[in-house]
DNA sequence: TGCAGTGCGGCATGAGTATGCATTATATGT
DNA sequence: ACATATAATGCATACTCATGCCGCACTGCA
């Protein structure tokens, strides 16, 4: 029955909304006064599902519903991504200016910041720029190099 | 030690922020690779302490860092949020890149432009990252000092 | 009607986390 | 410096959650 599975996930929601709720067993019983007979285990897959995480409080370890609906961004190397969005790039003193497709900053100023150069102090991207603070020119060079050939496709 | 406690967490933060880390296991090896070896029992006090949950992606259970007050941090004074959003700070010639949360730097921002110092020109806030525009290499000096002060966790 | 395909969910159990207790380190008062 | 109060941490273990496996219900199709 895939309409009581969606109604049980509502009632979750619900719950988790109006209530501190600390474990599965509580939301368990909490269901079963509304009629809901599940196990644990189900609890389990439903909150997956709905991206429930269990987070601390002040007052113990309480259930909310993950922001953002959960993040975006594949998680994959400059590598691998960069090939698909690099433009082009320019620098100057500390800085370096790297030109993405539309809406591509991010996702590479990410992965840039995963790699954790010691060259680069730090990224800051807006929708298809990023703007990369270097610790020095000669570490700009560097970076610069590099991500020419990254972005160079194969 | 004390120190090491605040040192610790904080190099939790910060590998929290950059990678993805899906147990405190794993954590615990991340950080014995720094020099840190401390027991489960530690890091899942530490996690607590931090209000760090493990909420589920798409790539399966992470931990990230838990919103803070957000409306209710987004008035308050520098030093009452930067303690929970602060990862690390670097500068270089005129600039300053503070990084922090996923998330915290359009706050973090807020509460920088609210104090309207004479020594920024003006910031520019990402995601995680801040870029902040000194008058001078000293104003920089001045500021990196007095925002890793303030940065540091009580 | 019979069969393969798909999804849900229970059961059992392993994976992972939280915590009471005891010990050791650190801070505070005299 | 010594004694006492507090905080930090390890250890062992109870608690809690995630998941492989299996059966059942339903669907589409021949």
């Amino acid at each position: 029955m895939t309409v009581s599975k969606r109604e049980r996930q509502h009632a979750i929601l619900e719950l988790i909304a109006s209530r501190e709720v600390a474990s599965q067993e509580e939301l368990r019983q909490l269901l079963l006064k509304r009629g809901w007979e599940v196990t644990q285990s189900t609890l389990s897959r439903d909150l997956r599902d709905l991206r429930i995480a269990r987070v601390p409080t002040d007052r113990g370890l309480r259930y909310v519903v993950a922001e953002g609906g959960g993040e975006e961004a594949a998680r994959a190397p400059l590598s691998a991504i960069l090939p698909q969005l690099f433009v082009r790039l320019d620098g100057v003193s500390h800085l370096i200016v790297l030109k993405t497709v539309s809406g591509g900053a991010q996702t590479v100023a990410h992965a840039l910041d995963r790699e954790a150069s010691s060259d680069i102090l730090g990224t800051i991207a807006g929708d298809d720029t990023i703007l990369m603070i270097c610790r020095s020119e000669q570490a700009r060079e560097r970076v610069a190099k590099r991500l020419s050939s990254l972005g160079r496709r194969p």
